[in-house]
DNA sequence: TTGCTTGCAAAGTTTTTGCAGGCGC
DNA sequence: GCGCCTGCAAAAACTTTGCAAGCAA
């Protein structure tokens, strides 16, 4: 687990429960960029009884604890991504798999950006979307 | 109006129709990237009896033509732009208004990119978030 | 006339809310 | 034990679908 989720909450006055632990648990240990359906899918044979509003009402905790990024890759539901240093996500047009695309330099854009915008600025997402290598292979096929 | 919608529509099959011509005449002068439902609230006292569902059947014919594109920057709804350019958006955290970010050189970030993945890349969305100048004002005051 | 398109209503999907019982502390 | 949290169900929000009547060609 990336942080210590168990301090983390004590100290912004949440109580510690096993479905708070599990589903970050599980958004640490996924690549997949799980939406809420399917942390519920995933953890539910775990936690028989585990409530699909309780996935939603913990990811919206976890993302006010800065733990995790809410993701819209234009689908129709949100994804979740316990990765948060910079990086940018890219989803297949086929699969709709979505993958994390890591060490890009934005400075200059983002310079170029903050320049341009009388925004103050707090935060970027960028999404890219094309093929994956998979789907690319099964084409030729 | 940026295109001949009328033609295009012909080209393809479609017919030319008031509802078709009016959604895409809002969206070509708005900067607003209105969702839907703002498309509809602002076209019913013109268009009385007009249809959410023509909205939302419409913006997809006006998509698959290429003529807008279909935006999400994080809410719970999407938008819709008729701005082609490539160009990136950001959106206001207080008052969640959504505006255009031009002429911003994303050469570089783009080269690398492309490199960095097995992807075949075909589109790319740059969201930004931040507080407008108006809001920004309004916290001062 | 032909059949695509519209508007309405119903249904589908995703997310949120209300509340009684349960558990963290 | 107090009060937050969970799970369930209902509701809300957004979008899609089915169908009869209407209009474009």
């Amino acid at each position: 687990m990336e942080v210590s989720l168990t301090e983390l909450l004590r100290s912004r006055g949440f109580k510690v429960t096993p479905q708070r632990l599990a589903i970050y648990d599980a958004l640490c240990k996924s690549k997949a960029h799980p939406s809420a359906e399917m942390l519920f899918a995933e953890l539910l044979p775990h936690y028989p009884g585990l409530s699909l509003a309780t996935v939603y009402k913990t990811v919206d905790i976890l993302r006010e604890l800065g733990l995790i990024q809410v993701l819209n890759a234009g689908e129709d539901s949100f994804r979740y991504d316990a990765m948060m240093e910079e990086h940018s996500h890219i989803r297949c047009l086929k699969c709709n798999r979505v993958d994390d695309l890591v060490g890009i330099n934005t400075d200059d854009f983002m310079r170029d950006v903050s320049q341009r915008t009388d925004y103050r600025i707090s935060g970027q997402q960028f999404y890219f979307f094309g093929i994956c290598p998979k789907c690319k292979d099964e084409v030729l096929n």
